[in-house]
DNA sequence: TATAAATAGGGAAGCGTTTCCCTACTTACT
DNA sequence: AGTAAGTAGGGAAACGCTTCCCTATTTATA
């Protein structure tokens, strides 16, 4: 493989030219210049990301870290989505995506690793949880990070997130202004994902404005899975006061409501309302279509990956938290509760 | 960030034994291997990819390489079931991932450039295309790498796919031992995808074995996304002798062609059966659910990503291509013909 | 007991870049 | 004509690691 050397040599240069014609410093006439990038062309020259990165340069590499079990979240189209818009902006500035998908067990260590490896040259972290030491640290340190979720309030910087409070809020009062007074909840993993309190925050605001509380027995948990949701469609069906419209935190989880529902004889939308989060494409496909608030999930990606780069590129240091909008796509899966 | 001097130093050591303790290099005594551990956990140091990089050694990262145009196989969950395999693995084995997504345009220079960067070990390319020259290159220069789908004749080796003509083959003569006798097909991105070809065998075998051929109003072409699939069910509904059976080769074309049934008011099963492919999540959401051939996509990333490690490692040299099953799954869209 | 082999550890080159700092030649002023 | 500033290019160190090749000590073998 050719080296910067080969390069020098054939363009009758020293290996500090080529580099300033790859970085496209000034003060390189023109001819050189040429020379220099017809070499680069007849040997079909790449830089070696390897040597870049050992002068503590750039790496063109950015890491994209998910510090969760893989089967937990992969199975999510949303994620794809964020993937996707990551991919594009880092495509754009010719920059790598370093993926890690950290399991359960080894957490900490595969996201440390990947940080502190020096080979990225900023992260996305999504969804991370509070307290993460590891990440602070290299924040201490100057990699650039930028984070997709919410995060501990220790920083209240440098993340993106779609309105989540919003979103919760806007589906809840929708079932509420169609009638609809006895309203199930299945969240999320609460645990680790602060987008989901803030979902709740939302969700209780709304029924607050109607002079309603949550009551706990109409409030279940899933792992956004599809059979989370049939599993936990159950309590809230056999509760002594049925809920008549349900708010489900991902649009997966409520295809298993709707699954749950028909078992149980229920017509969608006329004996049971049924709003979901995310709107991936499957709310077009089952039927009748899902009710669902729409999460802009390419963008999330985009936008996180462009601040990440006024990071690297230190056109700013630091950024207040980007709150992106959601909205709330009505289809077929809601209607006034039965009379 | 601790480099490898530091720890030398702490443990009163040489850089070469502390390399020595990191490659588990045999001659270096208990008591000494303990003291730079100590050091190295002390000093949180984690080696610098990009030094190891250079030297010409391990860079623990593994390229996965899908050049085609982002907003084309990235909707597609059956990729990310594909990843979801490569990365387990990769994990297992302490490396990380490195995804390259080549759009249209630089096709070929982002896949070039991600391989000949020295920053992979090996890489596991998905679908590509024939005559890849940049590839062969690389193979030439002992880059280990192995494709997930077909590729050239020139390259029978080192590929992991599934049973394309025979997941077809089944779809179609499942239809066929319904009844069905005049049979529709909605083939995906003919051009570059040999996948498709292989299906398309296999059907005009199912066909052939049947006495029939295929008519060739009753074939079109989408590209995969629901809304191609909508597109391409038109021209066969509306075929003077319209097709009683419809095989798609994917699940969301499949989706899309079961959307314009029933604008067509079309009831599925009984005035129009229905089979997809991959058998993705969104199969048993749609109604009816759909029957479709399950390929193991998953499985397809694992078991790529364990034979390239065999490469890496030079535990082989190459490999016969390795054909995983599929299976056909029968759900609620397929029935008899209408009498 | 003498010698060979195994064990333990270190010195230093080399991997392919970038960058700091030189030098030399032009050009543009006074 | 003399000087300062701008332009063009190169030498060489540094980045952090691995590896080749030494040397020295211990253990096993004859």
């Amino acid at each position: 493989m050719a080296s910067i050397y080969d390069v020098a040599r054939m363009a009758k240069v020293s290996t500090t030219t080529v580099s300033k014609v790859l970085s496209n410093t000034p003060y390189v006439s023109a001819p050189t210049k040429e020379r220099v990038l017809d070499a680069m062309r007849e040997l079909q020259y790449v830089p070696s990301l390897a040597a870049r990165g050992l002068t503590g340069n750039r790496t063109y590499v950015l890491g994209l870290v998910i510090p969760y079990d893989p089967a937990f979240l992969f199975g999510d189209p949303f994620l794809l989505e964020i993937i996707q818009g990551v991919e594009a902006v880092a495509n754009d500035h010719d920059y790598n995506l370093l993926l890690s998908v950290a399991r359960q067990a080894d957490q900490r260590s595969a996201y440390t690793r990947l940080l502190r490896t020096g080979y990225v040259d900023g992260a996305i972290t999504y969804e991370t949880f509070e307290g993460d030491e590891a990440a602070k640290k290299l924040e201490e340190r100057g990699m650039p990070r930028v984070s997709i979720g919410y995060e501990t309030k220790d920083r209240p910087l440098n993340r993106v997130h779609s309105d989540d409070w919003r979103g919760a809020y806007e589906a809840v009062k929708y079932l509420l202004s169609l009638g609809h007074r006895r309203i199930g909840i299945v969240s999320g993993p609460a645990k680790f994902m602060s987008a989901m309190d803030e979902r709740m925050r939302g969700a209780r605001t709304a029924l607050a404005e109607y002079g309603l509380g949550l009551d706990s027995d109409l409030l279940t948990y899933g792992d956004f899975t599809l059979e989370s949701g049939y599993r936990a469609a159950l309590p809230l069906l056999e509760a002594s006061n049925r809920p008549t419209g349900i708010f489900a935190m991902n649009d997966r989880m409520a295809a298993g409501i709707m699954r749950r529902a028909r078992e149980y004889g229920l017509n969608i939308p006329n004996d049971l309302s049924l709003v979901g989060y995310d709107d991936v494409p499957l709310t077009i496909l089952v039927e009748p279509p899902l009710t669902t608030i729409r999460q802009p999930g390419i963008e999330l990606g985009r936008v996180a990956t462009q601040k990440l780069f006024e990071l690297i590129n230190n056109e700013i240091q630091q950024f207040d938290p980007i709150v992106l909008p959601v909205e709330l796509i009505i289809r077929g899966s809601t209607a006034p509760p039965p009379s």
